[in-house]
RNA sequence: GGGGAUGUGGCGAAACUGGCAGACGCGCUAGAUUUAGGAUCUAGUUCCUUACGGAGUGCAGGUUCGAUUCCUGUCAUCCCCA
């Protein structure tokens, strides 16, 4: 085998580490260990992307090298295959999800093992395999049984809830469903995008203005009772935890940010019969603050109760359920028409700050707590049902949105708030009388007891004034919502949940969870799964046999929705550990063992849900008792995205400029065009062979720092975009692999730049290091033989000095950039190796051996070949790292620049020892220094040891 | 609009804790060798300048003997959220 042959010795090497079982994981770790993990890929038909690798190519490296190091690895992969696009395919392909999902995971398994990497196969598993979901609704019984308890902070069994004397004596059924009310998975009726044409509920991100992304058709929004998961009472848990993991930065305040918490107050206000009011008060002064409000009044969230004598209206979301009772007859008709078209806004376009604000008085009155005037109150959906309390305190003078919405319905602006010497004098006089907004902090005024506060103090003073007085308290809030856990789809796992239904077939609202010993509840088959235009979930079509369930005497029927896509992915890093286990759904002892995950890499659009999600079940079955850790994921690595190749820009003037000349050449322009349909650049395409491709670069030039159209003067910009098929800029993996080898496609990848950055693919950095591993090839074996022969120049020879700093230098870069995940440096030291030891004519196999070892986790199968000529009789994978000989990575002599005003002047060769008095002597001594130096005063003398030596010079 | 990240040769990039800017790779130039198909080897390649030399890490300042690195301001691009 004289040349380097990727296609013959890739496929035979991942036979022998098959055949071998080379990294099958042990059932519990021997020693040390490290849980190496990647996110799962969600199958699609359309294969492996470029992007996907890159990930995995990083955690591979770690995994062999960690291996090679001596820890006990856990690495596995699998796949995330429920959800909607399998499901549109399906339908689309006319094939049951279950049979195409279960090509495209072939398809996946396919290209992952053509890349070589070290996964334990035999823990493979899909989201969507009968053995792995009935651990899913395994897990969604125990958050069925779970409730928060908010003093402890913890996840408790729903067996000890308190349940209060008074629900007690209301019998069984009130207890039953003050449970339900408690548990961390209930159910709730919740505004959703209903989207008929699709048949689904839609995500916020589907809808676009009112309309789906998908297929264009009318959003609206309607109540349906929906299963809801209560993330928000792990908020605070969920973002205080994030200071104990090492992620990055950015991805931490995401998830703060979206978690959200504020701290305000909640306060109410008085809506009811105006001559009650006095009474109400009273009751209020004596009773307290109630846990629920009454009818008699509207409760407000603020994060700004010390703006409350601002007040000069109030807002309810148009869903609000005390509408009907605050709409006056007379504007009864107008309040419904807004109503209706709000329904058609999704919540997004209902917040965008470039719209104009709209809305509709209700007819009625409320009474400011603290003026103890009355305030009109209106319906407008710039507030949200979803947050807060679905009703607030508008105070125009002091918040954005409601000045705008003030301004536009001439509502009164009283400002108090006096900004202070923090603005300009004419800009303070314009927030005091209201023709400004000011929403920062000062001093309170025209604020009775509150005058002259700070906004901190006075925030605190008149939140102590509401609770004496029963209408306010402080309180905290989430952006976070709870979260939607049910879909009207088809392709998603069943919940082990049935209704029970009465003598007349209705359900009674009663509600039982199979027992664990009844799981899996597997999908029926459906001849029909298709959507059908109303909210109904496509499982209610199921067989009888299926839908209706009979035990003692009493008929139930099976929930039809099923769970989200997430589900599945919340908690597969733990079915891992130990993923045939047909008694639990893991094994305690392995998953301390195990657990945490020591490195977690994935891509950055999954920072929020994903990881929110799955910590959230995690700190679940960590109150419960069923994991050893409160985190997951110790460190999270985001890989960054690659773009597509380069293509090559003009501006539109210097294009029509040129033309006649560009057009001659066979060059064609395609005009870019921005929102408002200008064009802004012109793209460049050469027609070949009748087709259009990508400008490439060799018909480019460049000349005094720019870039030409080459033989003419147009000058080009080159911009790299996001890899999609309307772009037609797609790279596969398969037709890399075809072309270079995988070895070649895992090098080019992580040599291309740090992972975590977004970078642009280059076809001719491919061919680099291909080139790379040609030449490492060359280096060791002769490649005009006809059998797999050592190099002529390798052999048994006593290494040079100089080969064995190589050596030991390339062993600590390597060692340490690995460690710090620095792998395209890594590379390039290997690099250097190779480029230093293919000038020797004799290179010593024992200084080759290391280098093979080093290479192998980048380029496991050439590694493999190259370990084998030099003699290896096992798999180089089962070979120790290589360490290095502090003696052999210093030089004994170095150089050192000389500088004069901190200008590079000249250079001298030291000792890398040498003490300072030494250096300094040598640099005056030096022939380009010395006159440099003669007939001026030295001012300072800077010598850095081993570093530099510099002089401040005065004439 | 809010948050985050990034700006270094023609291109991807490197530079430890403030110490020779551009390692390594691509591309390009010249030469050698061979034409077995992105071949191999050697030398050069930030820009300006014939040279001496000068300038240079988005831009404008600051701190320092010395700044890609620290500080202030500013511009641009990308990502996320709204």
């Amino acid at each position: 085998m004289p040349r380097y042959s990727p296609a013959d010795i890739e496929p035979k090497w991942q036979q022998y580490w098959e055949q071998h079982q080379c990294f099958k994981t042990p059932e519990l770790p021997t020693g040390k260990k490290k849980y190496v993990l990647d996110m799962f890929p969600y199958p699609s038909g359309k294969g492996l992307h470029v992007g996907h690798p890159e990930g995995y190519t990083a955690t591979d490296i770690l995994a062999r090298y960690w291996r090679a190091n001596g820890y006990s690895v856990l690495h596995p992969m699998g796949f995330d295959a429920f959800g909607l696009p399998a499901e549109e395919y399906a339908i689309q392909t006319n094939t049951p999800p279950r049979q195409s999902t279960e090509r495209d995971i072939a398809n996946f398994t396919r290209q992952l093992k053509m890349l070589g990497f070290s996964y334990d196969w035999d823990r493979c598993l899909a989201t969507t395999d009968v053995e792995y979901f009935k651990w899913t609704q395994w897990i969604f019984l125990l958050l069925f049984d779970t409730w928060f308890d908010t003093e402890k902070q913890l996840g408790r069994p729903i067996s000890e809830l308190p349940i209060p004397p008074e629900v007690q004596g209301l019998g069984e059924a009130a207890v039953a469903r003050y449970r339900d009310e408690h548990r961390l998975a209930y159910q709730s009726e919740e505004l959703v995008n209903w989207c008929s044409g699709l048949g689904t509920v839609l995500a916020n991100e589907e809808v676009i203005n009112g309309r789906s992304e998908r297929g264009n058709h009318p959003v609206t929004r309607i109540p349906l009772r929906q299963w809801m998961l209560r993330i928000t009472a792990y908020a605070d848990r969920l973002a205080n935890d994030l200071d104990g993991v090492d992620w990055a930065e950015g991805i931490k305040n995401q998830q703060r940010v979206w978690i959200g918490r504020s701290t305000g107050a909640e306060v109410d206000f008085y809506v009811g019969e105006p001559t009650q009011f006095n009474a109400w008060q009273a009751d209020r002064r004596q009773l307290g603050w109630p846990q629920k409000p009454d009818s008699n009044c509207l409760r407000v969230f603020t994060t700004r109760p010390d703006t409350l004598f601002g007040a000069t209206y109030m807002v309810v979301a148009p869903e609000h359920p005390l509408i009907d009772q605050l709409t006056t007859a007379a504007q009864a008709h107008a309040v419904a028409t807004y109503r209706q078209s709000a329904a058609s806004k999704s919540d997004r376009d209902r917040q965008d700050d470039k719209k104009s604000k709209t809305g509709v008085f209700t007819g009625s009155f409320a009474i400011n707590p603290a003026t103890l005037q009355p305030i009109p109150i209106w319906v407008a959906d710039y507030v949200l049902i979803g947050y807060g309390t679905g009703a607030i305190m508008a105070v125009p003078a002091h918040d954005d949105r409601d000045y705008e919405f003030a301004q536009q319905y001439q509502l009164p602006i009283v400002a108090v708030l006096d900004p202070g010497e923090q603005l300009v004098p004419e800009e303070r006089a314009s927030v005091l009388n209201g023709s400004i907004c000011y929403t920062g902090p000062g001093l309170a005024i025209n604020s009775q007891y509150l005058d002259g506060l700070t906004t901190a103090v006075a925030k605190a003073t008149i939140t102590a004034r509401l609770a004496e007085q029963g209408v306010g308290r402080e309180s905290v809030n989430y952006k976070l919502r709870d979260w939607l856990f049910s879909r009207q789809r088809f392709w998603g796992e069943p919940f082990p949940i049935l209704h029970e239904l009465d003598d007349d077939g209705q359900p009674t609202g009663v509600v039982v969870p199979l027992e664990p010993s009844e799981l899996p509840l597997d999908l029926p088959h459906l001849e029909d799964y298709k959507p059908h235009g109303r909210p109904e979930p496509p499982l209610g079509k199921a067989p009888a046999d299926w839908l209706y369930v009979e035990r003692n005497g009493r008929r139930y029927k099976r929930e039809t929705n099923t769970m989200p896509q997430w589900a599945g992915s919340c908690w597969y890093y733990l079915r891992y550990i130990d993923n045939k286990n047909p008694a639990q759904a893991w094994d305690m002892a392995k998953e301390s063992a195990w657990m945490p995950v020591d490195l977690y890499v994935g891509g950055a659009e999954h920072a929020v849900l994903h990881l929110l999600y799955a910590r959230f079940w995690h700190k679940v079955l960590f109150d419960r008792g069923y994991v050893s850790t409160s985190e997951p994921f110790q460190k999270l690595v985001n890989q960054g995205m690659i773009l597509g190749e380069a293509t090559y820009y003009c501006g539109p003037e210097e294009f029509e400029q040129h033309r006649a000349s560009v057009e001659a050449l066979g060059i064609r322009g395609v005009p870019v065009t921005d929102e408002e349909n200008r064009v802004t650049e012109i793209g460049l395409q050469k027609i070949v062979d009748g087709e259009p491709i990508a400008l490439p670069e060799s018909d480019t030039l460049k000349q005094k720092g720019q870039v030409f159209l080459v033989g003419t003067e147009l000058p080009l910009r080159s911009r790299s975009d996001k890899m999609s098929k309307s772009r037609g800029n797609v790279i596969t993996p398969d037709s890399i692999v075809e072309q270079f080898g995988a070895d070649s496609l895992r090098l080019y990848e992580m040599f291309m730049g740090p992972l975590q950055a977004t970078k642009p693919w280059n076809m001719a950095g491919v061919v680099g290091v291909r080139n790379f591993l040609d030449r490492t090839w060359r280096m060791i074996i002769d490649d005009r033989a006809d059998g797999l022969t050592l190099a002529a120049s390798v052999g048994d020879y006593e290494p040079t000095e100089q080969q064995r700093r190589v050596l030991h230098k390339t062993i600590k870069a390597v060692t340490e950039d690995i460690d710090d995940m620095g792998f395209n440096t890594a590379i390039s030291r290997m690099m250097e190796f190779v480029n230093s030891y293919t000038k020797d004519a004799q290179r010593p196999r024992t200084m080759l051996r290391p280098l093979v070892i080093m290479l192998a986790p980048f380029a496991p199968h050439i590694a493999e070949e190259l370990w084998q000529a030099l003699g290896g009789t096992e798999s180089v994978s089962f070979q120790s790292w290589p360490t290095y000989d502090p003696q052999w990575v210093v030089d004994d002599v170095i150089e050192v620049p000389v500088q004069i005003q901190g200008k590079l002047r000249g250079k001298i060769f030291v000792s890398p020892a040498a003490t300072a008095a030494e250096m300094l002597a040598a640099a005056k001594a030096d022939e380009k220094i010395a006159p440099l130096l003669a007939g001026v005063q030295i001012v300072k003398e800077v010598v850095v040891p081993g570093r530099l030596v510099n002089f401040v010079v005065k004439p």
